[in-house]
DNA sequence: TCACGATGTGACCCGCCGGTCACCAACTGA
DNA sequence: TCAGTTGGTGACCGGCGGGTCACATCGTGA
């Protein structure tokens, strides 16, 4: 494996022309990269996604020594991961967890950042999201994914430990509470997006129509609790 | 794909004396769908499923005339689909909702037993939760499963929207909650198994040793919230 | 013991897809 | 205009794996 970023994406270091080129291709590749979702990484062959990209094959092979994987893991990274850290760039990293209601609307905001990341970029999360555990199955590409993911769980637990230390949160240990978090968001973008898609949909799932109304209800189950409060 | 229960699996309406046979039948399908579990849908190969189960290749496609997919579902929906309907029959079906903590603790058992049921079938399981959203891409598949599914999550919000009713639980919609409950713990479980399995483990995913503590972590955040409490 | 149906089998077939490589085209500098 | 270099290409290859089918084996009843 050991994923060497392929100059095809690099845009740094690059001469000043050169510069629409590269943005070209890497238009080119997202919209390959839609395709992608429809059918899940093993169900989308290389001739397609070259196809969808307008490249030669042979060209997909030039910048992505190390294949289909490498391809898809390049793209997870940039894509995907990418996206997930602006967004907490945006919602965690500076946000204040000095009362209850700060740490409350700063997970709302994050939660409602990932939802719009996610309107903005579905199908090509999507297939990251139901791909991703097969990956797991592969320990090269494990160990890639992996890390990459726990970096962003660490960014995510940080202002949950911050207000465990000062009381503000029950005492439950950040990171653990970090991964529910994130798989809770994900089961949910996941399910809604099969009552979307899916040729049964599925009956209400999610009765609410904008990014805003899902975060609330995840956030409001996840720091109120579904208990009534007298 | 319009699955019709294969014989080897129904041992309704039969002799006698085949019962025996038919339940070596099962035990040895069971072992191959464990060696399933390692590998993925897609990554296993009918000879390899055969081989473990000690089947000619030819003999399961004798028993599952829709060959792998039919294979796969029907293995589906009766161990997962229905070991989890079990659970609900001995948790939430005879559940009293009439106090908080009558609610709290039934929903709490519920999951300490799905907990318990995925210790019991792991590798069967596993399979089920990484590959399941994949299926989704087919159509076929996807009205099959999602149905069963959504059958399942019925049943799971029968208690929900009762303890609603009654004011209970705060006023949220109950499907969606129990969508949202089934989704985080199925998360909770597939990172904890990476965890355990995967080459490079994530840390601190869960730091609980036992269905118990797990289940109470879980029943902790959605009922009680994260919120310091007073 | 033989005949016949039912059950079980694995060698073989064939389409598919990731990966290669010999070739081509466009640019550059002389 | 031509030689050299870089970037791009898609026809082809090889293996892999789902599915088939002609044959073997077993159980049974005469």
């Amino acid at each position: 494996m050991e994923h060497v970023p392929a100059p095809l994406l690099d845009d740094a270091a690059v001469g000043r022309r050169d510069r629409e080129r590269l943005a070209r291709r890497r238009a080119r590749l997202d919209a390959a990269l839609a395709g992608f979702g429809e059918k899940g990484f093993e169900g989308a062959t290389v001739d397609e996604i070259a196809e969808r990209a307008e490249f030669g094959k042979g060209t997909l092979y030039n910048y992505f020594q190390g294949g289909k994987d490498e391809l898809y893991l390049t793209l997870f990274e940039d894509v995907v991961i990418g996206g997930l850290h602006r967004v907490v760039d945006a919602t965690l990293a500076t946000a204040s967890v000095a009362t209850p209601a700060d740490v409350r609307s700063a997970y709302c905001t994050f939660v409602e950042g990932l939802f719009e990341h996610f309107e903005a970029h579905r199908p090509q999360l999507m297939l990251f999201m139901k791909d991703g555990d097969r990956m797991m199955l592969d320990p090269d590409k494990a160990a890639f994914f992996g890390g990459l993911f726990e970096r962003l769980i660490d960014r995510v637990a940080v202002p949950l430990d911050a207000a465990v230390r000062a009381g503000t949160l029950r005492d439950l240990p950040a990171r653990p509470v970090a991964h529910l978090l994130m798989g809770t968001v994900r089961g949910f973008l996941v399910a809604d997006d099969e009552t979307r898609c899916a040729a049964h949909p599925r009956a209400d799932v999610s009765p609410f129509t904008t990014p805003g109304e899902a975060a609330s209800f995840i956030t409001t189950v996840f720091f109120d609790g579904l208990l009534a409060r007298p």
